[in-house]
DNA sequence: TTGTAGGCGTTATCAC
DNA sequence: GTGATAACGCCTACAA
């Protein structure tokens, strides 16, 4: 593959002429750049990344980690960083960190190998005062999807205990106040704190949640199916039913449907997230939006900003809530 | 950061000692490798992936390109690829290129900028001259979703006619007889070669389609309801549709229930792919199975093999078919 | 406006 | 076993 220097060689200038030009570098004779210009043309000249990073001190390509592609909601979200990069000409460096904390850890690791000076990483299972330290010493490190109080203008992320709030407001107002929740077996922050948010509102209108009243299984449809399941065996009474995300609410939809439980005459169902799915499937999912495009967006920039020593306002913070989405799975409360 | 030169001053080593530790070389004394070792932990060194490529002419990452990442049928095909590389400690430079003949080109050659010697890319925008080209070129290209006669052995692909003949078929066994396309408005080769298996199904059954009996638009939910609207409009009469893909099939069944015309027992759809919604959609989509991630694992380990210089068995060839997954949404034709 | 030279962090080829 | 040293391809003062 043609070098700078085959270039120079071929034009007749020196080494320093080329790489001007290929900057665009102020001071070239316009005939001298043109002809250059032609040169590299028909020598099929490719600037070489790594060298070019190497002496520059800094990669040209973006890291993100994330656990994995497969899930629609991380996809959405990959699709987000890609939108602002592309515009600016800067190629993804992708690492998979599958909620371990060695896997997680690794695939930071990796990204600064490349010498990625920016970089937006969804890590659930690192703790507290690695990440801090990360963000620390690598000038764009910005998280997504978590929130810690020292690195807070680093973290993009979603409240998950208004989101809990506000799906439980939802049921209230149809006058329910018979509730299940279909929880992700997984003790992350999220679920946990959607169980607060939701169990916080409904102490506030004198409901209290017993234990049995939760059920934990994997996050996707086939948990959804095994715990609403459980909750049909064991007789337990509800009549709405909130769910982790919207795979799973899919799932205990399903699992309702299959017993000849009506929704939501019967019972409602309320999603989080609302990925793809929550349009597709029948009824159409009610749900929560969970702005994670948005989010994405916003963390990318925020990443580009802090690489490039753009210190955003002092102590900002970029929290989103979740916003309800009405479709046809909730319904008034049978009386 | 710390530099392996730094190392090699603290630990009183050159900087070729160093660089053989790192690199479980042969040659080093088992105390001055601990030592090293030692050293290195504590300045918390990190090579440098772009050093490294430089001078070893080759880069650790591998090159993917792709549309984009919000479609599930993409992040499903990225994450086989992802599934293969993460076993060998190498990352993944993403590209996209919006099946758009400028950025696909674009995509490609930014890879190569970063040297990537292995890279699986789907195009359907550039010609095959210049992704014959570009075979030539670059060790470990390959090429998914497209065939491409000269650079066959570089090409993993699914047979589109066969597939278009499999799902005219299974309605054809049904008893239909009235069939309906819904297909993409954007001619590239596989809606044309799908509806040519299609075409040559029904023809040997002695079955012609009309120009009217297809009508194109987005390949999407809205694309379906709007084709299967325009088939409703125009009263065309019809038992079987046949589309595109399951977003398409999903979008024609939404149109369909919305025009009190029940699935399937007046009309039968057949979608194309089975990605997650074709399961999640109401009734459950019969589909044709589009073995997708296992496709991009042999991509994968293809462009891998190929970059290391094995090379695989003469003119072989990786052509898949699409095999049917009978759900719900196909019946018995009405007589 | 153009050229020279030093260096970015590694690997690899020699010597010792 | 270990240590110099020359690349790798490019950028960037500093000279000319």
């Amino acid at each position: 593959m043609a070098t700078i220097k085959d270039i120079a060689q071929e034009a007749g200038v020196s080494l320093a002429t080329v790489s001007r030009v290929i900057n665009n570098g102020p001071k070239v004779g316009d005939a001298t750049r043109k002809r250059v210009k032609q040169i590299m043309l028909e020598m099929g000249y490719r600037p070489n990344a790594n060298a070019r990073a190497l002496v520059t001190q800094r990669s040209a390509s973006f890291g993100i980690v994330l656990p994995e592609l497969s899930d629609p909601f991380f996809a959405t979200m990959a699709h987000g960083i890609e939108s602002v990069t592309r515009k600016i000409d800067v190629q993804i460096l992708m690492s998979t960190g599958s909620i371990e904390k060695a896997t997680e850890l690794k695939a930071i690791e990796t990204l600064l190998e490349h010498r990625c000076n920016a970089m937006v990483v969804h890590s659930k299972a690192l703790d507290d005062a690695t990440l801090i330290n990360f963000a620390k010493t690598i000038p764009g490190f910005v998280l997504i999807n978590r929130y810690i109080e020292e690195i807070g203008n680093r973290c993009v992320w979603l409240d998950n205990i208004a989101g809990g709030q506000t799906m439980a407001r939802h049921m209230l107002n149809q006058g329910h106040t018979k509730f299940v929740i279909v929880s992700s077996k997984y003790q992350i922050d999220d679920p946990v704190d959607r169980i607060a948010g939701i169990k916080q509102e409904l102490a506030e209108n004198g409901i209290t949640l017993s234990p049995d009243m939760i059920e934990y299984s994997t996050p996707d449809q086939e948990g959804g199916e095994i715990a609403m399941q459980n909750f049909l065996a064991k007789g337990t009474e509800f009549t709405a039913v909130l769910a982790y995300n919207d795979a799973m609410a899919s799932g205990a939809m399903t699992m309702l449907q299959d017993h000849n439980i009506d929704v939501p005459n019967e019972v409602s169902v309320i999603g989080y997230d609302d990925v793809l799915l929550a349009k597709y499937c029948r009824p159409k999912l009610t749900t929560l939006r969970y702005p994670i495009e948005m989010m994405a967006v916003k963390a990318t920039e925020l990443a580009l900003q802090y690489a490039a020593g753009t210190v955003p306002e002092a102590d900002c913070t970029f929290k989103y809530a979740p916003t309800i989405v009405k479709r046809e799975s909730v319904g008034k409360a049978i009386s």
